[in-house]
RNA sequence: GGAGGAGUACCGAAGUGGUCGUAACGGGCCCGACUCGAAAUCGGGUUGUCUGGUGAAGAGCCAGGCACGUGGGUUCGAAUCCCACCUCCUCCGCCA
């Protein structure tokens, strides 16, 4: 969510930067609004003031045994307008907070500006697309031929877009999130938090999932709980509500947990394979920070991602996001994108992105300066370190040999006892 | 799932219809005094938020509103009475 105050001294600037976003944004409408919910309350509150004074003198009057019938009658009828006026208070009041929630973040001034994806900007890339002097096959083929992935059974057991691994596979997958979590919580200095898989609709409201994004969202009948579709969601609304001491930030947070997503509106699209799944597991990297390092944590957050890559010795290329490509709630985004021979192109494998104050503001989470100044909203920040299904395809993908064998890349071997190539099972 | 109890500031805790919400009392923390320094002692301070005014300022100051788990209700007036919900605790049942 926008400051309110912020929007109101800056309506030329939001309602460009919104537009860069592909946002109209009604400044009218705020106006109109914003203006007439003033007036209400000042009045609201003229009243009670009225009211509590007049309370007073009765209490007194009644303590003294003196007469008050008059000032009671005079203080019904007040009461009575005051209960009028704040139905209206309160009508004005949703219809501010939906305007307010449905308006997206605005971007940093240095991500590029574009409609789409097409004006991303590259920043780097890192090792060379691998070139195989054999055919080189897809996740799927490889990973069946294997006995380690079985998409028909998984579709028999759940449906589409659901997958099953098994023996080296299976293993491979907890061996990365254990890959995962042991660089960032032991190099990069992140706490490991194990979360709920469920979370409430207030959780979803403070990261900005909800209101507007339910179709992406396994909700559970008959509860508040919806499936995580990310650990962003359980992980920054951890502090929800409070506030904490500068001296604690930045706070960095790392966790495993399996995503839940509808993936509506991309019927047809990755139809084949691991790339898009409705459960996949992934290893988050999630930030509080001040609004003075928010930008630099960023920076150290993408590298803690990429460094899992390196280590991993897999191509990739990191891409800022263009205002028109970017998240509901994002002000910036680097992706990282992962080599993938199968698709002869680079797929994101990762998204880091500030926040700015945006989910602080939902979320209502603050820290007091050391200054001893009034409470300010953190930064919130958070990336995939990494999504561990698409690891697996990537490694699959770029480590296969001609007899169609997997190669383990060395930093993951201490986690598959030492097993250094996949071979066809049974 | 059943029965009972409880949610008040940083922590503990008092307050059961009126001038007691910056909210008794105790502790913690911060500042100051005493001291060579510390402890002890003494003095002061210590919730957040919104509106209006004054400011360059969402710094400070002034006036006022709101908040005693959350949301409603009764009343001139609610921490206090009523209803619903949430959370925690104790006992019983079930259970990995």
């Amino acid at each position: 969510m926008l400051s309110r105050h912020f929007i109101k001294d800056n309506l030329e600037l939001v309602e460009s930067k919104l537009k860069l976003k592909g946002f109209d944004f009604d400044s009218h409408y705020f106006i109109n609004l914003d203006q007439k919910e003033r007036s209400n309350r000042q009045e609201i509150e003229e009243l009670r003031a009225l009211r509590n004074k007049t309370s007073e003198d009765i209490a007194r009057l009644k303590k003294s045994g003196e007469e008050a019938s008059g000032p009671i009658l005079e203080m019904r009828t007040v009461s009575q307008k005051i209960k009028e006026l704040e139905t209206d208070l309160a009508e004005e009041e949703i219809s501010m907070h939906a305007f307010l929630s449905g308006i997206p973040n605005l971007p940093d001034s240095s991500v590029p500006v574009g409609p789409d994806e097409s004006a991303n900007r590259i920043e780097r890339i890192v090792g060379e697309p691998k070139v195989f002097d054999f055919t080189a096959l897809d996740h799927v083929d490889l990973g069946s031929r294997l006995g380690i992935l079985d998409m028909e059974r998984a579709t028999k057991i759940a449906g589409a877009r659901f997958a099953l691994s098994f023996g080296p596979g299976a293993l491979m997958e907890r061996a990365l999130m254990n890959f995962m979590l042991d660089v960032h919580t032991r190099e990069h200095g992140y706490l490991e938090v194990l979360p709920p898989f469920m979370a409430n609709s207030t959780s979803f409201f403070g990261t900005g999932n909800l209101p507007k994004f339910e179709e992406d969202l396994f909700k559970l009948t008959d509860t508040d709980y919806y499936l995580v579709p990310t650990a962003e969601v359980p992980v920054t609304n951890i502090y929800a509500g409070e506030i904490l001491e500068e001296e604690q930030l930045p706070l960095c947070m790392t966790a495993y947990t399996p995503c839940f997503r509808k993936e509506a509106g991309s019927y047809g699209r990755d139809t084949r394979g691991l790339i898009r799944q409705h459960q996949f597991n992934k290893v988050e990297m999630v930030k509080y920070a001040t609004p003075e390092t928010s930008y630099s944590e960023l920076e150290k957050l993408t590298a803690n991602a990429e460094e899992i890559l390196q280590r991993l010795e897999l191509p990739y290329r990191v891409v800022t996001l263009a205002t028109g490509d970017m998240s509901f709630t994002s002000a910036k985004t680097y992706d990282l994108e992962v080599w993938l021979p199968s698709q002869d192109t680079y797929r994101e494998i990762s998204s880091c992105s500030n926040f700015e104050d945006f989910q602080a503001r939902r979320a209502n989470i603050r820290y007091k300066p050391k200054n001893g100044k009034k409470p300010r909203f953190v930064h919130t920040l958070n990336g995939s370190g990494l999504a561990m299904g698409r690891t697996w395809v990537a490694i699959v993908e770029n480590y296969q040999q001609a007899d169609g064998s997997i190669i383990v890349p060395e930093a993951l071997r201490p986690y598959m006892n030492g097993l250094s190539v996949i071979t066809p099972q049974r």
